[in-house]
DNA sequence: GAAAATTATATCATCGCTTATATAAGTGGT
DNA sequence: ACCACTTATATAAGCGATGATATAATTTTC
């Protein structure tokens, strides 16, 4: 039962994602998890590019490209050319898009109590964990600390030069 | 750049997992994260049928159908039919599988540190952080606690029947 | 004013895993 | 012996995201 690290995160992805995913379904819209930072910013700026909604959103420029394809099927979005510069192509918020947004709103709401309720419920709230372990992450990649580790493999009896002195520990693992 | 629980998730996975990924890469080794749990258990029974896998490394057996048609290709494990349930395949590591086995070692130990070396960082433990939250879900799933919330919503000013009375507090959201 | 570099968006393959479904191969009842 | 049911494994499609690459359109450089 002991899983890895990466293993448990996507368990746990599982958990959560599959519950909104639900939960909009008990709602009665057609509504995805994945177009809630598009429909944020959206709601927000009122009308965006491509580009400038990946980089409001904070995800990948793909990743926009391709949720907007889903949000037009479900015609939650217009989307022109620009004329200023044939190659953007400008998004906006469709009548019917704008006229999800209250129950949507209702949706969110549930979502972050729900959220919070767990929160509540641990020793240390899981957002801000997950927060700090991305920080960490940000300061020393995980690649650069698995080389670190297996420098001190190396020349474990040798020079401990750039001497490593890593806590052990048990129960961690990703993958 | 306040993401969601889930968005946050899957960033977190992804800096794991590409690090782990790229790691086995370094060390010249044919072979994924992915394989890592069936070559666990592959390793400490010796032999057994794709169901017993899935049981015992704790993921579905289309997973572990999957992972066996990759692992097949590149030679780490032998399967062969069972004799006594012609349903049933049976797996075990193979020579190569089993050479592998002590350069795979150090690689989950370098590993391990580093994902030790990320929670000596931390104020609480990521994976303990993890486990708490899974725990906590299986007591009361997400979908659960959306309803109470959505429940609450409903009746906010009428019959405060089935109480929901949960903290309100900032910076949660799932997708 | 034509070639080169940059920018905006789209497309494709991949990741590890899931659910839903299909195909075989056993087991039990009559 | 036959039909229904359960079990073991396989296959297909999907999730939300990524990186690498392609195709345009625009700007810069000489």
């Amino acid at each position: 039962m002991k899983q890895g690290l990466g293993t448990q995160l996507r368990h746990l992805i599982e958990l959560l994602d599959g519950a909104v995913d639900a939960a909009y379904g008990e709602a009665g819209l057609a509504y995805r998890p994945r177009y809630t930072p598009v429909m944020r910013v959206l709601a927000a700026h009122g009308s965006l590019t491509v580009g400038r909604i990946a980089e409001l959103a904070g995800i990948t420029q793909p990743a926009v490209t391709q949720t907007l394809a889903l949000m037009k099927a479900d015609k939650l979005v217009s989307i022109t050319a620009s004329d200023s510069d044939a190659r953007q192509r400008v998004v906006r918020l469709s009548a019917h898009g704008v006229s999800l947004l209250d129950r949507l709103r209702d949706c969110w709401d549930a979502t972050r109590q729900a959220a919070d309720s767990l929160d509540a419920e641990l020793p240390y709230p899981l957002s801000l964990c997950l927060h700090e372990a991305i920080e960490a992450l940000r300061r020393q990649s995980f690649g650069d600390r698995i080389r670190a580790a297996r420098r001190g493999q190396a020349d474990a009896h040798s020079r401990p030069d750039t001497a490593p002195d890593l806590a052990p520990s048990p129960h961690l693992e990703s993958e």
